[in-house]
RNA sequence: CGAGGCGUAGCGCAGUUGGUAGCGCGCGUGGUUUGGGACCAUGAGGUCGCAGGUUCGAUCCCUGUCGCCUCGACCA
């Protein structure tokens, strides 16, 4: 290995986020464009995102859910008509001013997410309590003008979904907010192989203009926190002013109780963070494109393309495995090795006339690295098996981390030291009262991720005040 | 918006006390190679961020300007 190839990732251990940038640009995964805060998603990268996007997509489907498309663009009032909302999204929303030469009366807005709309479009397409619930969903790009910028994780563009649903009652409202949390840590969990932790937002963390805000929060390799997914209550904060409303079966008029629940490529953002080492990324299979890359070796030795190409068709007609073949005639084997490494493909197989001439290969698994020889005939259900195997071990090596970067605070010095020894999750007990929660901000950079569902008794008194505490939260410095 | 740093080839950098620029990687072509980023030969690639000033002459000096990065206030 000559020093170019580490000079060209930026050594994790020293600064993970520079990894990070780095690493998404030389997988080619992204890129820069030339207008600051916006990237190019480059085949690759896309490609991952697709299979989230359609994991996910199913099973909005499985309840119920259908796909509509709204405009980007929306008149300024809409952005002002709920309160919290317009406090919450103005600072940041890019405005367009002008058609063609012509100054607009009333100028338009790029949408930062669509409440407004779909609560417009609802108004006018509700009559009756029989057309209940309103299930729709659109996959979007969205403008929010971020002051600081990150490829992916924070781009002032970017690509997600958002559900926007409408119910007759507040419980079942309630109960479909809850149920999309879950199938958003269905996805990650199961999909990405990040464990997360699902709880409720704090009142300053929550949504602009909701009543409740549910999350699923992910936790990086290097201990800071990422928001991979939220759902939102709104109740009837939107649907009031924005008048969608129905006849009850009693024929009085009444306003729907509404959720909202979005995913951004965020998520493939955490997914990198989430997994990884100094040698790139590590994709795990279930949403990894290439699950399998064969490089052959003496390429120009009789009979290697066509055992390799045998192989590609075998594994290719085995349970649908996605696998490719390296016959790039103008790299060497140890380039494809590192090429393929830095690209997080999950299994890696080698054959060589050696190898041939022994019916086995060489078949490595990129999340341990760990190389183990296979005989050709047992090849398919070997690397079938090793699939399953790579995506639980990734689950279970994220589950670790998270163990080992999880620590508790009964006070702010014990909160300090931890974090800055050990960054990552505290769990302290919190009074409820926001001033408490930014102190904890300024003193140590960390803000609430969420008040868990599943709650630990820690401590009687609050970890700021010593007042009687109400929960325990989960605190993290975030991306 | 306040403080500091940097703008020279696709990327990373040299350099010129003022005389129109080089190195490494990458890229093109030809050949030899191929079990952990191969080697040899050869070639292409630059308005030295932009504008103005000083000068016979500016990439270099001066002034302005724009852009980017780092540190202090928002965020899927």
């Amino acid at each position: 290995m000559n020093d170019n190839f580490v000079k060209e990732i930026t050594n994790m251990e020293d600064d993970f986020a520079q990894w990070f940038t780095d690493v998404v640009i030389k997988a080619e995964l992204v890129d820069y464009t030339e207008v600051k805060g916006f990237i190019a998603y480059r085949p690759y990268g896309f490609a991952i995102w697709e299979r989230i996007r359609d994991y996910e997509d199913a099973e909005f489907k499985k309840r119920g859910v259908q796909n509509i498309a709204l405009p980007m663009l929306m008149p300024e009032h809409y952005l002002t008509t709920e309160k919290d909302h317009v406090e919450g999204f103005a600072p940041e929303v890019a405005w367009v001013t002008k058609g063609g030469e012509k100054e607009l009366e009333e100028k338009l807005y790029i949408r930062p997410t669509s409440e407004p709309l779909f609560c417009r479009m609802y108004s006018k397409w509700l009559k009756s309590w029989r057309e209940l619930p309103f299930l729709y969903n659109q996959w979007c790009n969205v403008l929010r003008w971020e002051k600081e910028t990150r490829p992916i994780l924070r781009s002032r563009e970017f690509y997600w979904q958002e559900g926007h649903t409408i119910h007759a009652t507040e419980q079942e409202a309630i109960e479909l907010t809850l149920e999309m949390l879950d199938v958003y840590a269905d996805t990650i969990e199961n999909l990405l192989a990040i464990p997360v932790l699902k709880g409720k937002k704090t009142e300053s963390e929550k949504f602009a203009g909701a009543v409740d805000t549910y999350t699923v929060e992910t936790l990086m390799l290097d201990g800071r926190a990422i928001q991979a997914g939220t759902s939102h209550y709104l109740g009837q904060n939107f649907t009031k002013p924005f008048g969608v409303k129905f006849q009850n079966k009693e024929g009085k008029e009444e306003f729907a109780y509404h959720t909202s629940w979005g995913t951004s490529t965020r998520l493939l953002g955490a997914l990198i963070m989430a997994h990884g080492d100094n040698r790139g990324l590590k994709i795990p299979p279930k949403v990894a494109p290439i699950q399998v890359v064969i490089v052959p070796v003496a390429t120009n030795k009789e009979g290697v393309i066509e055992k390799a190409t045998e192989m590609y068709n075998s594994l290719k007609a085995y349970k649908n495995t996605r696998v490719e073949i390296d016959l790039r005639e103008q790299y060497s084997p140890g380039y494809k090795f590192n090429y393929w490494e830095m690209k997080g493909i999950p299994v890696r197989i080698e054959i060589g006339p050696r190898d041939i001439e022994n019916g086995q290969c060489i078949v490595v698994r990129r999340d341990t690295l760990e190389k183990m020889t296979v005989k050709l005939d047992e090849l398919n259900e070997t690397v079938s098996k090793l699939l399953v195997d790579i995506q639980q071990n990734m689950y279970n090596m994220c589950k670790e981390v998270r163990v080992k970067r999880t620590n508790v605070a009964h006070n702010m010095e014990e909160f300090e030291k931890e974090i800055n020894e050990n960054q990552g999750y505290i769990k302290a007990m919190w009074c409820g009262d926001p001033e408490c929660e930014e102190k904890i901000h300024e003193i140590t950079g960390a803000k609430s991720r969420c008040i868990p569902y599943e709650q630990e008794h820690i401590d009687d008194k609050c970890v700021v005040c010593g007042k009687q505490a109400k929960d325990m939260v989960v605190w993290g410095r975030q991306y």
